[in-house]
RNA sequence: GCGCUCCUAGCUCAAUUGGCAGAGCAACGGACUCUUAAUCCGCAGGUUCUGGGUUCAAGUCCCAGGGGGCGCACCA
């Protein structure tokens, strides 16, 4: 028996199914069972209100016991006790025949058990759907990863926290447009299928579009749309939504991911890394209550200001060897290599720099620490630095090790963008499936004109990781990427689909 | 994609060197008018992921396949 059945029906003694037309098509006025037991704290043991109320949720207790039963409802608002009584109780015979997982409705009386439980006397319930299928152990859930993520259903209502987690996913996408709202960004929604997909460095996923006999692609970037709409007068403009790169899945990479990508004219990048501050630190205020949080049993202070440095300092702060991207380059291939970094001859010195940073600096940042200034060799898409040529202004927000986000300062040149698109061109034709095509749709927005603008991206997976103490982004994935399983469409499906339409 | 590792009852897990495949919970039948992982009595539950092989004998060893986890690579 594989997997997939794991949580399969029950034994062929179970009770019969509740005939459909014995379940109603709605149950109404309903309170939350975790909302009444909070507002009826104050009832002494013994005690019932005088308020009647209906509750609906699932059953995930159920403990008869002779001419009382007790049982426990959940719904999303959290638990409480039912309490039914044999000659008082409707269908009594079979309350307590109610299986874990059955949703029921139930209509009684707020009160407090002389045991100090606050519980509905129930006085009359329906069910509302049966449980046909095993919640898993009782006691410890279901632990096994494939089905947790596989049937997130089960998880959901099996193990303790996980709904909850969900929440709060919600609370920090939330939280994010509310501050991004109050600052006069509108919010969008451009193309996911491209036919061309640009605005990063990444292979895409491929497919067709019968209308238009065309090869499309689901997008890995925003970027091109959103900042075409700069250009048409959008002067804070943000959109959230999936981007779809076609890599291998990790802890910390599934292949669809949510990306929140921001434009602000007038802006620079220093601009966006304050922009980067705020939300990331609401988003915390709104789940901890506090930008002082716990990460890996250890404190993360979000407080805004973060520490800006620019790369060439922390790698030479963490290093203790100086990388000035204007020494020799083979002076710097040595120095990285008494690191233990070896590159490869035909590096530049800004590869090199980036490389020692990758490897050996950015993992061991505890963070947020805004690191700023890249070379320009790794940042083909960024506005070169005020100051400096071999730079440009980009800076990424590193916590926990991790890049979080990115901040530009935006190319907005269309010649030095076609520039760089012809070199991304280039090395696309020398073999490299990563690299850019030249978007001429995109270049003639910015032959119209696009003011000076500061862009953001920000990973919301993992920013929702950093914020609830969390390892894999598998566990802030509602339905993480998975292998399909491949025996069960045709057959199962198929067989059902004939049973059940007599036209087929 | 490559490497390591795991897959046993509905769930959570056992099974000594290769020697009769087990427990708790759930389910099912029964007792019980205040239970909190209720308790008590009874009963049932298996293609040990799949397919080959070695062996008197395979959950265990070997080969191939499927799926999961971790690591590497790619990236946010």
């Amino acid at each position: 028996m594989s997997e997939q059945d794991a949580t399969g029906e029950q034994d062929d003694e179970a009770k019969q199914p509740t005939p459909s037309s014995e379940i109603p098509y709605r149950f109404s006025d309903t309170v939350g069972a975790g909302v009444v037991a909070l507002d009826y704290e104050h009832l002494e043991p013994g005690d019932g209100s005088g308020v009647i109320a209906n509750v609906a949720g699932r059953v995930m207790r159920s403990r008869p016991q002779g001419k009382v039963a007790f049982a426990e409802l959940r719904d999303w608002t959290g638990s409480i006790q039912l309490f039914a009584l044999g000659q008082t109780t409707s269908d009594f015979d079979r309350f307590v025949r109610l299986s874990l997982g059955d949703w029921i409705g139930v209509t009684g009386e707020i009160v407090r058990t002389k045991r100090g439980e606050m519980s509905i006397l129930v006085h009359s319930w329906v069910p509302l759907a049966d449980a046909r299928r095993g919640f898993g152990d009782k006691w410890r859930g279901v632990s096994d990863v494939e089905i947790r993520h596989r049937q997130r259903e089960v998880d959901l209502w099996a193990n303790e926290g996980v709904r909850e987690l969900f929440l709060k996913r919600s609370r920090v996408v939330s939280s994010l447009r509310r501050t991004l709202d109050e600052r006069h960004f509108v919010e969008v929604e451009t193309p996911v299928l491209q036919p061309l997909a640009g605005g990063a460095n990444a292979r895409p996923f491929v497919t067709h579009y019968n209308a238009l006999h065309a090869d499309f692609y689901l997008r890995i970037a925003p970027e091109l749309y959103l900042k075409r709409l700069v250009v048409g007068g959008f002067e804070r403009v943000y959109e959230i939504g999936k981007d779809f790169r076609n890599e291998g899945l990790s802890p910390r990479h599934n292949p669809e991911f949510t990306m929140l990508e921001a434009y602000q004219a007038y802006a620079d990048y220093s601009d966006m890394a304050d922009l980067i501050e705020t939300l990331v630190a609401n988003a915390a205020q709104e789940l901890h209550g506090t930008t002082v949080i716990t990460h890996s049993e250890r404190e993360l202070d979000l407080t805004p200001p973060w520490r800006r440095v620019t790369m060439v300092e922390i790698v030479e702060e963490v290093t203790g060897i100086s990388f000035n991207l204007r020494d020799d380059v083979d002076e710097l291939r040595k120095r990285a290599s008494e690191l233990g970094v070896e590159v490869g001859d035909a590096e530049s010195a800004g590869k090199i720099v980036y490389e020692v940073y990758e490897r050996l600096v950015e993992p061991n940042i505890w963070g947020p620490l805004h690191v700023m200034d890249y070379p320009i060799e790794v940042s083909p898409l960024t506005r070169v630095h005020r100051d400096d040529p071999t730079l440009v202004e980009r800076v990424t927000p590193v916590i926990t090790g991790r890049e979080i986000a990115e901040a530009y300062s935006e190319l907005v040149d269309p010649d030095e963008q076609r520039r760089r698109f012809v070199a991304q061109a280039a090395q696309r034709a020398a073999g490299d499936d990563e690299a850019m095509i030249v978007d001429e749709d995109f270049l003639r927005a910015l032959e119209h004109g696009m003011p000076p603008s500061g862009g953001i991206g920000i990973g919301v997976d993992r920013l929702t990781m950093i914020l609830t103490d969390t390892n894999n982004i598998r566990e802030v994935l509602l339905f993480p990427a998975l292998r399909p399983l491949s025996q069960q469409t045709d057959e199962v499906g198929e067989a059902e689909f004939l049973d059940e339409n007599p036209l087929g």
